[in-house]
DNA sequence: GGATCGTGTCAATGGATCTTGACCCGAGTT
DNA sequence: AACTCGGGTCAAGATCCATTGACACGATCC
């Protein structure tokens, strides 16, 4: 009977993998930053294929690139969280609220025992 | 060295596909369903395939399973999506109230109007 | 006890996805 | 103009993931 309809839903995609994660997570420590500033801090990661994940994050509306001579700068973009948001709200409900104060409080611990997103070095 | 690595993040993987976001909202309107229930609400799905996307969500402790006689009733579990909302609140500093915020709104508007996720282009 | 139902799990297949290397374009530079 | 550098994109290989069918196991019913 019925079906349950599937929402190939960029955002959920483009959260899917650590390589994007790690992107956005550098992109909201730094502001902005160029392809190669990217690749540059990823070892096994090649400039094409940071380039490569860029589009997904692009193409999901995650990122926003501004050209500044032959650079191109990227930063975050929040709309697109909304989708995620909206889904797990709608999981549980009007209890966001709750899980968003957990959530603070547990990123906060995770900063004092050590990094969970990565970066660094 | 250098490496960002990820978090192993079972929570944005669990996310990351269709059917199991729709196991997941299935599981958030019913409260308690068994394999069979689900599976026999999809169309293009056997039980087989329900039954490990219920592993993954298991193994990512996003449902919990309460065995009743031959039947094991899933239902929702909401610590691991902890691991989601502070990445994202991360992302954004502490702007997460205000997202939870709009999220919220939207998902009325949602509810109103039609979904969102739905489409992507 | 044997049959049957509800589920989990495994091996194998098919398909999607990530990464790489090569090539092309636009913007500064000499 | 020719050259160099920052980036995007494409084809192809590698890798991962999801689905399936077959089998196993406990629980219930006859």
């Amino acid at each position: 009977m019925g079906q349950i309809s599937g929402s190939s839903s960029g955002a959920f995609d483009a959260l899917a993998d650590d390589t994007r994660r790690a992107v956005l997570s550098l992109l909201s420590e730094h502001g902005e930053l160029t392809v190669s500033d990217l690749a540059s801090r990823f070892d096994h990661i090649g400039r094409t294929a940071v380039s490569m994940q860029l589009k997904v994050l692009r193409d999901a509306g995650m990122v926003q690139e501004r050209r500044a001579g032959k650079y191109r700068y990227y930063s975050l973009r929040v709309e697109p969280m909304n989708e995620v948001l909206s889904f797990l709200s709608s999981l549980y409900g009007t209890s966001l609220d709750s899980l968003a104060a957990v959530a603070e409080q547990r990123s906060a611990d995770d900063n004092a025992e050590g990094p969970r997103w990565g970066t660094s070095s």
